[in-house]
DNA sequence: TTGCCTAAGATTGTATCCAATAACTCGTTA
DNA sequence: TAACGAGTTATTGGATACAATCTTAGGCAA
């Protein structure tokens, strides 16, 4: 948050933020194991600091570890992904709905120019990186303690099965998302916070109940 | 899971159950400061498995780490568990939908024995347990990966407070929280979900909106 | 061939030592 | 008297060494 963003951050920090980069760039798929030691010689670190920072992975459900065996990259099944689309029905129109209230004018015209970006788009990084910047931008105005980092979290764990869902749906399945994406801005300016609220709803369900009509994105090997 | 339930366990795990316990009791009032070699020296271990406890119950919510200055005993201000409260009011109903047509004969027969037995205690303590042991017992049926440990969680970091606010209304008030229990067991007998998830969702509503009106329970030295 | 057992190797878990940082004390000065 | 600052102490962070555990490879027997 401030001037040195990284030289005077404790190294598990350091490493913890460097990995999670990694790991939700899609370098590491999940199912893969981490071992200490390659990433301790990776950031020039001992095994110290690297399992420490292992343990905030873990504690973010981006890593999995298991005692006195490993670490492996999280892995969701199906049913176990739509458990996370179901927990972010319920609590992101909450976060929405504290959010709204407080959303800046700059905002605003942020989310109409990425809402826009995104229907030129065709790129699928850049459409996940778009989607992910406009969603979390509506929930920038709230102030939370805890909820903000649950819904971090959840599109953190989900966004492996994102990517691949989105590759296949290659370009044509986008736009009820985008309609989406409109409808809940209008909401969002005449300050229409129940009307926000149904829209995201629907938004995260709709993607929920496509997302379990594509198994085979949970079928390792496949993406 | 299984026979030997402590000694198979890393010494880490043991020190963060046995620490999580000892929070969760009270014996540690929240706002207080750990030292990692008093904890170690407590369970006669070097300050390396302490260190990974740590991370552990901060992840839980339960401390609070901060790089270089020590850990503290995690701390709620009136605001921050109100925001508890009101993802409870939204999660819970989810969890407890989804653990309804699980529910076996005998799980239902020891929710009965429970609502009854907080009916006829007068002991604090005891009504935290109990109460505690009713919710958690009518979400078992739910088969989740990680919606149960969320729920847990805000249960663990708002313990302190619910013991605070319990301890103020001193055997009066928690008359509407048994009838709450009573009609919410009915509705699950019933196997009628859409009307135990409301009742559930006013049961923590109104201790919300109870809490917010004894603001003096965040107000350290008090209670 | 298949299953089991044993032993070597690899990997994680813990203890100890040293370094880095923060907190505190006490003296100085305006 | 109050505020600032240098130096000391206490506490946490990281590196290394060793112990405990798991995994895997190989051989043996059914």
């Amino acid at each position: 948050m401030s001037v040195s963003s990284e030289s005077e951050l404790a190294t598990s920090h350091r490493i913890a933020a460097a990995l999670k980069e990694e790991i939700l760039s899609g370098l590491y798929p999940p199912g893969v194991r981490i071992r200490q030691e390659d990433i301790a010689e990776q950031y020039g670190a001992s095994r110290s600091p690297v399992r420490e920072a292992l343990r905030m992975l873990d504690a973010q459900g981006l890593i999995k570890l298991v005692a006195h065996t490993g670490a492996w990259i999280a892995e969701l099944s199906l049913s176990e992904c739509e458990e996370m689309y179901q927990i972010r029905e319920r609590i992101e129109p909450l976060i929405l709905h504290m959010s709204i209230p407080n959303l800046s004018a700059d905002v605003i015209e942020e989310l109409q120019r990425l809402a826009t970006a995104m229907e030129e788009n065709r790129d699928i990084e850049t459409f996940l990186k778009l989607d992910r910047e406009f969603h979390l931008l509506t929930y920038s105005g709230a102030q939370t303690a805890l909820l903000g980092e649950m819904v971090d979290r959840l599109w953190n764990t989900t966004q492996h099965y994102r990517r691949a869902y989105t590759k296949l749906l290659a370009g044509n399945g986008f736009k009820p998302a985008l309609y989406e994406h409109f409808l809940m801005l209008s909401a969002i300016k005449k300050l229409d916070v129940e009307d926000a609220e149904r829209i995201l709803y629907g938004h995260i369900r709709r993607t929920r109940l496509e997302l379990s009509q594509h198994p085979g994105v949970f079928t390792p090997g496949n993406q």
